[in-house]
DNA sequence: TTCATTAATCGTAACATTGCAATAAACAAA
DNA sequence: TTTGTTTATTGCAATGTTACGATTAATGAA
Protein backbone atom coordinates (compact mmCIF):
# COMPACT_ATOMS: atom_id res chain seq x y z
CA UNK A 1 0.00 0.00 0.00
CA UNK A 2 2.72 2.31 0.13
CA UNK A 3 2.49 3.53 3.70
CA UNK A 4 4.68 2.41 6.33
CA UNK A 5 2.79 0.68 9.72
CA UNK A 6 4.28 2.74 12.38
CA UNK A 7 2.18 2.07 14.86
CA UNK A 8 3.44 -1.59 14.67
CA UNK A 9 6.90 -0.08 15.82
CA UNK A 10 8.59 1.58 18.95
CA UNK A 11 9.53 5.08 18.77
CA UNK A 12 13.06 4.32 19.01
CA UNK A 13 12.48 2.20 15.75
CA UNK A 14 10.77 4.94 13.59
CA UNK A 15 12.95 7.81 14.87
CA UNK A 16 16.16 5.41 13.75
CA UNK A 17 14.17 4.99 10.87
CA UNK A 18 13.41 8.50 10.32
CA UNK A 19 16.99 9.69 10.43
CA UNK A 20 18.64 6.72 8.03
CA UNK A 21 15.88 7.93 5.97
CA UNK A 22 17.61 10.87 5.16
CA UNK A 23 20.91 9.53 4.68
CA UNK A 24 18.79 7.87 2.06
CA UNK A 25 19.53 9.24 -1.19
CA UNK A 26 22.56 10.07 -2.29
CA UNK A 27 21.76 14.08 -3.00
CA UNK A 28 21.34 14.59 0.75
CA UNK A 29 24.73 12.89 1.78
CA UNK A 30 26.15 15.29 -0.43
CA UNK A 31 24.73 17.87 0.73
CA UNK A 32 25.59 16.91 4.17
CA UNK A 33 29.36 16.14 3.15
CA UNK A 34 29.65 19.33 1.29
CA UNK A 35 28.58 21.58 4.58
CA UNK A 36 31.04 19.56 6.60
CA UNK A 37 34.09 19.88 3.79
CA UNK A 38 33.66 23.58 3.17
CA UNK A 39 33.64 24.01 7.69
CA UNK A 40 30.84 26.72 7.27
CA UNK A 41 28.21 28.16 6.15
CA UNK A 42 26.87 27.09 2.23
CA UNK A 43 25.47 30.18 0.96
CA UNK A 44 23.58 29.50 -2.67
CA UNK A 45 26.34 27.79 -4.12
CA UNK A 46 24.84 23.87 -4.05
CA UNK A 47 22.94 23.82 -7.07
CA UNK A 48 26.18 24.07 -8.64
CA UNK A 49 28.22 21.58 -6.60
CA UNK A 50 25.61 19.05 -6.89
CA UNK A 51 24.08 18.24 -10.85
CA UNK A 52 20.57 18.80 -10.14
CA UNK A 53 17.68 21.46 -10.66
CA UNK A 54 17.26 24.09 -7.99
CA UNK A 55 13.82 23.04 -7.39
CA UNK A 56 15.38 19.86 -6.30
CA UNK A 57 17.94 20.81 -4.36
CA UNK A 58 15.49 23.23 -2.31
CA UNK A 59 13.59 20.05 -1.72
CA UNK A 60 16.26 18.27 -0.60
CA UNK A 61 17.26 20.80 1.81
CA UNK A 62 13.76 21.33 3.46
CA UNK A 63 13.88 17.82 4.12
CA UNK A 64 17.17 17.74 6.25
CA UNK A 65 15.31 21.00 7.93
CA UNK A 66 12.21 19.74 8.51
CA UNK A 67 14.58 16.82 10.82
CA UNK A 68 16.60 19.46 12.08
CA UNK A 69 19.85 18.24 10.86
CA UNK A 70 20.62 21.64 9.17
CA UNK A 71 19.35 25.03 9.51
CA UNK A 72 19.02 28.17 7.05
CA UNK A 73 19.74 31.80 8.09
CA UNK A 74 18.33 34.59 5.67
CA UNK A 75 21.20 36.77 4.12
CA UNK A 76 20.03 39.08 1.59
CA UNK A 77 18.95 37.48 -1.38
CA UNK A 78 20.34 34.41 -0.43
CA UNK A 79 19.65 31.80 2.36
CA UNK A 80 22.83 30.60 4.19
CA UNK A 81 22.66 26.67 5.55
CA UNK A 82 24.51 24.84 7.83
CA UNK A 83 24.70 21.68 10.42
CA UNK A 84 22.44 22.20 13.30
CA UNK A 85 25.28 20.81 15.78
CA UNK A 86 22.99 19.71 18.63
CA UNK A 87 20.71 18.18 16.70
CA UNK A 88 23.40 16.34 14.63
CA UNK A 89 24.62 15.06 17.64
CA UNK A 90 21.93 13.72 19.13
CA UNK A 91 20.79 11.35 15.35
CA UNK A 92 24.45 10.84 16.06
CA UNK A 93 23.77 8.73 19.34
CA UNK A 94 20.47 7.22 18.29
CA UNK A 95 21.90 5.65 15.03
CA UNK A 96 25.42 4.58 16.86
CA UNK A 97 23.36 2.66 19.70
CA UNK A 98 21.74 0.83 16.84
CA UNK A 99 24.53 -0.01 14.69
CA UNK A 100 26.78 -0.85 17.67
CA UNK A 101 24.67 -3.05 19.01
CA UNK A 102 26.64 -5.93 17.40
CA UNK A 103 29.29 -4.95 19.88
CA UNK A 104 26.87 -5.69 23.04
CA UNK A 105 25.65 -9.37 22.00
CA UNK A 106 28.30 -10.82 19.30
CA UNK A 107 27.20 -14.19 18.96
CA UNK A 108 28.77 -16.63 16.77
CA UNK A 109 26.36 -18.20 15.15
CA UNK A 110 25.35 -20.65 11.95
CA UNK B 1 10.60 10.76 -11.89
CA UNK B 2 10.79 9.11 -9.10
CA UNK B 3 14.52 7.45 -10.00
CA UNK B 4 17.43 8.54 -8.53
CA UNK B 5 20.33 10.12 -10.60
CA UNK B 6 22.74 8.09 -9.30
CA UNK B 7 25.59 9.58 -11.76
CA UNK B 8 25.64 12.60 -10.33
CA UNK B 9 27.00 11.62 -7.03
CA UNK B 10 30.52 9.73 -5.95
CA UNK B 11 30.71 5.95 -5.93
CA UNK B 12 31.02 6.32 -2.04
CA UNK B 13 28.07 8.79 -1.94
CA UNK B 14 25.63 5.78 -3.28
CA UNK B 15 27.21 3.44 -1.03
CA UNK B 16 26.20 5.42 1.66
CA UNK B 17 22.90 6.32 0.74
CA UNK B 18 22.06 2.27 0.09
CA UNK B 19 23.14 1.65 3.47
CA UNK B 20 20.99 4.28 4.87
CA UNK B 21 18.09 3.30 3.18
CA UNK B 22 18.47 -0.33 4.15
CA UNK B 23 17.68 1.05 7.89
CA UNK B 24 15.01 3.66 6.07
CA UNK B 25 11.94 1.26 6.96
CA UNK B 26 11.01 0.27 11.23
CA UNK B 27 10.54 -3.44 9.97
CA UNK B 28 14.03 -3.71 8.50
CA UNK B 29 15.37 -2.12 12.18
CA UNK B 30 13.21 -4.31 14.10
CA UNK B 31 14.57 -7.24 12.22
CA UNK B 32 18.05 -6.29 13.02
CA UNK B 33 17.65 -5.41 16.36
CA UNK B 34 15.86 -8.86 17.03
CA UNK B 35 19.07 -10.74 15.48
CA UNK B 36 21.05 -9.13 17.54
CA UNK B 37 18.52 -9.55 21.02
CA UNK B 38 18.34 -13.14 20.63
CA UNK B 39 21.78 -13.43 19.81
CA UNK B 40 21.88 -15.94 17.27
CA UNK B 41 19.79 -16.94 14.37
CA UNK B 42 15.97 -16.10 13.85
CA UNK B 43 14.60 -19.52 12.55
CA UNK B 44 10.99 -18.91 11.68
CA UNK B 45 9.20 -16.52 14.13
CA UNK B 46 9.75 -13.00 12.76
CA UNK B 47 6.49 -12.59 11.91
CA UNK B 48 4.85 -13.22 14.90
CA UNK B 49 7.86 -10.74 16.83
CA UNK B 50 6.85 -8.19 14.16
CA UNK B 51 2.88 -7.71 13.46
CA UNK B 52 3.17 -7.79 9.54
CA UNK B 53 2.14 -10.04 6.91
CA UNK B 54 4.62 -12.95 5.83
CA UNK B 55 5.30 -11.92 2.59
CA UNK B 56 5.78 -8.49 4.08
CA UNK B 57 8.64 -9.83 6.21
CA UNK B 58 9.72 -12.35 3.34
CA UNK B 59 10.14 -8.86 0.92
CA UNK B 60 12.36 -7.14 3.93
CA UNK B 61 14.57 -9.94 4.85
CA UNK B 62 15.64 -10.21 1.26
CA UNK B 63 16.22 -6.35 0.17
CA UNK B 64 18.97 -7.09 3.82
CA UNK B 65 20.06 -9.94 2.09
CA UNK B 66 20.75 -8.86 -1.28
CA UNK B 67 22.71 -5.62 0.72
CA UNK B 68 24.56 -8.84 2.18
CA UNK B 69 23.61 -7.58 5.81
CA UNK B 70 22.17 -10.74 6.57
CA UNK B 71 22.14 -14.71 5.75
CA UNK B 72 19.78 -17.31 5.77
CA UNK B 73 20.54 -20.83 5.80
CA UNK B 74 17.52 -23.11 5.19
CA UNK B 75 16.80 -25.52 8.07
CA UNK B 76 14.48 -28.46 7.40
CA UNK B 77 10.86 -26.57 6.82
CA UNK B 78 12.24 -23.23 8.08
CA UNK B 79 14.80 -20.91 6.81
CA UNK B 80 17.26 -19.28 9.88
CA UNK B 81 18.44 -15.44 9.52
CA UNK B 82 21.48 -14.04 11.12
CA UNK B 83 23.86 -11.09 10.85
CA UNK B 84 26.97 -11.27 8.40
CA UNK B 85 29.37 -10.42 10.98
CA UNK B 86 31.90 -9.01 7.72
CA UNK B 87 29.52 -7.12 5.73
CA UNK B 88 28.01 -5.79 8.87
CA UNK B 89 31.51 -4.76 9.59
CA UNK B 90 32.17 -3.08 6.82
CA UNK B 91 28.42 -1.21 6.50
CA UNK B 92 29.56 0.66 9.77
CA UNK B 93 32.66 1.26 8.51
CA UNK B 94 31.44 3.26 5.61
CA UNK B 95 28.25 4.79 8.11
CA UNK B 96 30.98 5.65 11.03
CA UNK B 97 32.90 7.46 8.13
CA UNK B 98 30.01 9.74 6.84
CA UNK B 99 28.25 10.34 10.59
CA UNK B 100 31.72 10.99 11.89
CA UNK B 101 33.22 13.85 9.40
CA UNK B 102 31.77 16.82 12.03
CA UNK B 103 35.00 15.70 14.11
CA UNK B 104 37.40 16.62 11.26
CA UNK B 105 36.09 20.02 10.64
CA UNK B 106 33.69 21.48 13.56
CA UNK B 107 33.51 24.86 12.28
CA UNK B 108 30.97 26.85 14.60
CA UNK B 109 29.30 29.23 12.47
CA UNK B 110 25.85 31.53 11.83
C1' DT C 1 1.82 -40.69 -1.46
C1' DT C 2 -0.75 -37.37 1.06
C1' DC C 3 -0.99 -33.75 4.27
C1' DA C 4 0.78 -30.06 6.99
C1' DT C 5 4.18 -26.43 7.67
C1' DT C 6 7.12 -22.78 6.28
C1' DA C 7 9.16 -19.45 3.23
C1' DA C 8 9.46 -17.37 -1.40
C1' DT C 9 7.27 -15.42 -5.33
C1' DC C 10 3.60 -13.26 -8.10
C1' DG C 11 0.35 -9.81 -8.85
C1' DT C 12 -1.59 -5.74 -7.63
C1' DA C 13 -3.41 -1.61 -5.08
C1' DA C 14 -2.20 2.40 -2.51
C1' DC C 15 0.89 5.64 -1.28
C1' DA C 16 5.72 7.85 -1.39
C1' DT C 17 9.72 9.75 -3.69
C1' DT C 18 12.26 12.00 -7.18
C1' DG C 19 12.90 15.45 -10.50
C1' DC C 20 11.93 19.51 -13.00
C1' DA C 21 9.39 23.35 -15.61
C1' DA C 22 6.79 27.11 -14.36
C1' DT C 23 5.69 30.31 -11.16
C1' DA C 24 5.76 32.98 -7.01
C1' DA C 25 8.03 35.37 -3.27
C1' DA C 26 11.57 38.11 -1.19
C1' DC C 27 15.12 41.16 -1.37
C1' DA C 28 18.90 44.42 -3.25
C1' DA C 29 20.26 47.64 -6.53
C1' DA C 30 19.52 50.98 -9.94
C1' DT D 1 9.30 51.67 -9.15
C1' DT D 2 11.54 48.58 -12.07
C1' DT D 3 14.90 45.16 -12.77
C1' DG D 4 17.73 41.37 -11.61
C1' DT D 5 18.95 37.66 -8.38
C1' DT D 6 18.01 33.93 -5.40
C1' DT D 7 15.15 30.62 -3.07
C1' DA D 8 10.58 28.49 -2.19
C1' DT D 9 6.37 26.59 -3.86
C1' DT D 10 3.17 24.50 -7.10
C1' DG D 11 1.88 21.03 -10.21
C1' DC D 12 2.71 17.05 -12.47
C1' DA D 13 4.87 12.81 -14.67
C1' DA D 14 7.67 8.82 -13.92
C1' DT D 15 9.32 5.58 -10.91
C1' DG D 16 9.89 3.36 -6.33
C1' DT D 17 8.13 1.41 -1.94
C1' DT D 18 5.07 -0.90 1.08
C1' DA D 19 1.73 -4.24 2.14
C1' DC D 20 -0.85 -8.31 1.51
C1' DG D 21 -3.90 -12.06 -0.72
C1' DA D 22 -3.14 -15.88 -3.50
C1' DT D 23 -0.16 -19.09 -5.08
C1' DT D 24 3.93 -21.84 -5.51
C1' DA D 25 7.91 -24.46 -3.87
C1' DA D 26 10.25 -27.22 -0.62
C1' DT D 27 10.57 -30.06 3.13
C1' DG D 28 9.10 -33.21 7.04
C1' DA D 29 5.64 -36.16 9.04
C1' DA D 30 1.97 -39.44 8.83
Amino acid sequence: MGLIKSEKFTKEQNTIALFAKAFGHPARVAIIQHLFEINSCVCGDLVNQIGLAQPTISQHLKELKTLGLIKGSVEGTSVCYCIDPENWKSMKTVLFAFLNEDTINHGDCC
